[in-house]
DNA sequence: CCTCTGATCTTCT
DNA sequence: GAAGATCAGAGGG
């Protein structure tokens, strides 16, 4: 008998995007490579990004371009971008394909394969250490923008896994300021990024 | 624990 | 030509 836990489909992203930032929380990122060895990590960080009106998000103002294009696209997609020069950071699209908003995953608690992750971050000292951030997981998970655009509803090499039924009560959910974007007026305070309450993997502690 | 800084290069102005 | 949806390491408390 198989118990594969079922990836999530086109249903699950293509509804708000605040929804689905909080609904990805608990499940999967799963990441199968050569051979069929898999790194896997549970998702405890979020944020929303809201465009074309949100003036953090990318797609700020119809700012469609090459880069952006993935946020275009259904729901589903994914939307590597490089950051800083050096750092991939990696998003899922939402809502439908005319609408130009995502979420990006920001930190995951390591389920499987931590050796893998660990001989990509050699550097991380702590079991926390390895997927805390948007491009510490990006590394551990080995994803750069050759996943850009990829519909991760049907890729065989990056998708995520429904570990958990049902989304997590608004009490075990913590919603802050997104981090990063103080550049971006009134939408910078704006409660859109969510942390699993409690989880040590998060990237950084939120205020009580 | 904290704050500060350098690294590094694509994207858009 | 400037500015990043970041990270790691150094140095101080």
């Amino acid at each position: 008998m198989s118990c594969a836990a079922p990836r999530l489909g086109r249903d699950f992203f293509a509804r708000g995007t605040v929804a689905v930032a909080r609904a990805l929380l608990g499940q999967h990122l799963v990441r199968v490579e050569p051979c069929d060895r898999r790194t896997v990590g549970r998702v405890v960080e979020t944020e929303a990004y809201l465009g074309p009106e949100d003036r953090a998000a990318h797609t700020f103002n119809y700012r469609k371009t090459e880069r952006t294009a993935a946020m275009w696209m259904a729901p589903g997609t994914a939307y590597v971008f490089l950051t800083y020069g050096m750092h991939h950071c990696l998003n899922v699209s939402t809502v439908s394909a005319d609408v130009p908003q995502a979420v990006l995953l920001r930190a995951l608690e390591p389920v499987e394969g931590m050796a893998q992750m660990h001989a990509r971050r050699p550097k991380s000292k702590r079991l926390t250490d390895l997927c805390s951030g948007p491009a510490k997981l990006t590394q551990a998970l080995d994803i750069d923008r050759g996943f850009d655009r990829a519909d991760l509803t049907t890729c065989p090499t990056l998708f995520f896994e429904r570990a958990r039924k049902r989304g997590y009560p608004e009490s075990q959910i913590a919603a802050t300021p997104r981090v990063g974007v103080d550049y971006a007026g009134d939408w910078a305070a704006r409660p859109l990024r969510f942390c699993l309450r409690g989880s040590p993997h998060v990237s950084r502690p939120w205020p009580d």
